[in-house]
Order: C-alpha cells, then structure tokens, then sequence
DNA sequence: GTGAATGCAAACTCTTTGCATGACT
DNA sequence: AGTCATGCAAAGAGTTTGCATTCAC
C-alpha cells in the first residue's frame, strides 16, 4: 500500500502537479486508511496527526487523483462518497456492505471478474471501470 | 410495470399502511417511471399531471417502499439516490452508466447473476442483495 | 374521533465554489 | 515573479425532520 503512495506522488509530479505537503498528506492517508476511505475519516486522521488540511483541499485532491486515475471512487448508500487507491498492477476487489451495522469489507473474486469481462465485450458500451456491491448481514450481526 | 404498482399496493395494505391519494400516486410514478427514478423525477412528473405531492412525502414514500422490499435503493455517483421496482418474481438487471452524459441504461446476465450467487455462497456475509454497475461510454457518446 | 400521513419550512450533511492569501518552481 | 494550491466561508444540492393540519379508517 505504501508502494501505492509512491506510484501516486510520482504519478502526479509526471503530470505537471504540484507537490504540496497538504496534497502529500492527503496521498499518505489514502494510502494507510486503504480500501473505502469517506472524505472525513482522512480530515479526521490528518487533524489527529497534527497535519490538519482543509476539507475543501481534501476534496480537491481526491477529485484530481480520481481524474488521474489513481483512485476510484464510489458510493455504497449512507451519503458519503468513498474512495480507494487504484492498484498499478490491476487488481483489485469489491465490496460487502453489512446492512445492519454499516461495516464494509471486501473481497475478490476471478470468476466474477471473468463473467464481467465477458459481458463487457458483449454489451454496446465501451466498458472501462465496474463495482459490485453484495448486501447483507456481516458475521457478527447475523450472529444475534 | 402494471403489475408491480398493484403488488406494491397490495403489500402497503398487507402491512397496515393506509392507502393515501399521495402515496398511491409515488406508486403509480414509480411503476412508471420503471427502472432508475430520481425523487426529483418523480415529482416532477407528478407535478406535470397536476398530482403534485411534496418532495418530503416523496421521500417518505419510497423509504417505506425500500424498507418493504418493493424498491430497491441505489447510486451511480451523481448525488441523488435513484430507486427501482423490485419484481415480485425476482428478475432483476444491472446498470450501464456512460461517464460522458450520464445515460443509465440495464442489462441483463444469467451468467453474471450465476457468477454472484457462486460467490454469495462462500463469503461470510448473510448477502441478500447485490448490484452491479459498468462504467464506460454509451455508444452515442464513443462515436465522437 | 383518533392516529397516521401530508405539506411546508427549517435543519442537516456532504460537496463545491469564490476569493484572498500563501507556497512551490 | 508567476502560477498553482490552500483555507475559509458561503453557496448548493439532496435528503431528513419538526410541527401543525388534514385525511383515512
């Protein structure tokens, strides 16, 4: 995941962006909070860490590293947009939303990938990006 | 379509809810409205055939067609919730969004679906619901 | 008649934008 | 120096909530 960090500052320094220490921080945070990241919980770490950023350049850097390509974002239904870091190598996974107590986690699954690989040829769009969202009970809810 | 608004009435009754002018005519809305409806949509129908019913009862609506499992709830990243009918005999599509002009369209896939249900099996969430969405360019838009 | 549903307006949350200030190259 | 980026505060959009009124049963 740090790997990832690097890949992103590098990304942004080769496409003629500014290296400020606020976007810097916004890049560490995405990097060490990982999959499914709210605008907040990265203002939120930031503030603990001392390295408080502007929600709005907060905003402004997540919109420039999904315009780059370097996170995708999405939404899973509480309001909140969330983000995550776009892996160099392509992998990468989705999401299962506990509908009980909110928690969100995730998984892969190469059959899965296959079946949307191959409708994506079939279907009349240029298909470039997917999620998949499974909804339900997570272990713990389900257990009481 | 017809014949989900009639379900869906019958189910608001089986459940003791009482059938307001209002609240029939979110019902009628959505059935015809169909697959991806907007509140905003809604009402603005509504307001065009002269049934015009506040956005807040709007809403309150379609919580309650959510929470009864007669809609289904979700987003494609543009702010606003969109809402589908769920068909009382479980068929159900997925959805194309095209990046450039914000055109959603369904599809449908077995293989896909059998693909998930697989995967729905072997994870540790109780899932009881999923949904899909390929992001991409419809063909109007790739042809520029 | 009684409790549920509605409508309106105010409140809230998340996100975006305008603008003056400050920071990289 | 010249931009580009930031921060703050205000503006926007979508959605929710409080409360008095109206309506279904």
């Amino acid at each position: 995941m740090s790997q990832w960090s690097g890949h992103a500052r590098q990304a942004l320094e080769g496409a003629g962006y500014r290296s400020s220490s606020p976007r810097a921080a916004v890049v560490d945070a995405v990097a060490e909070l990982g999959c499914s990241v709210t605008a907040r919980e990265i203002s939120d770490l930031l503030v603990r860490r001392g390295q408080a950023v502007g929600l709005a350049s907060i905003y402004r850097a997540l919109d420039l590293l999904e315009r780059l390509r370097l996170v995708q974002r999405f939404e899973v239904g509480e309001g909140a947009a969330r983000y995550e870091p776009v892996q160099p190598g392509g992998e990468h996974h989705h999401h299962l939303v506990c509908e009980s107590c909110g928690e969100v986690s995730a998984f892969e699954d190469p059959a899965l990938e296959r079946a949307i690989e191959r409708l994506s040829s079939r279907v009349d769009y240029a298909v470039g990006a997917h999620d998949v969202t499974l909804r339900g009970e997570c272990p713990a809810c389900h257990a009481r």
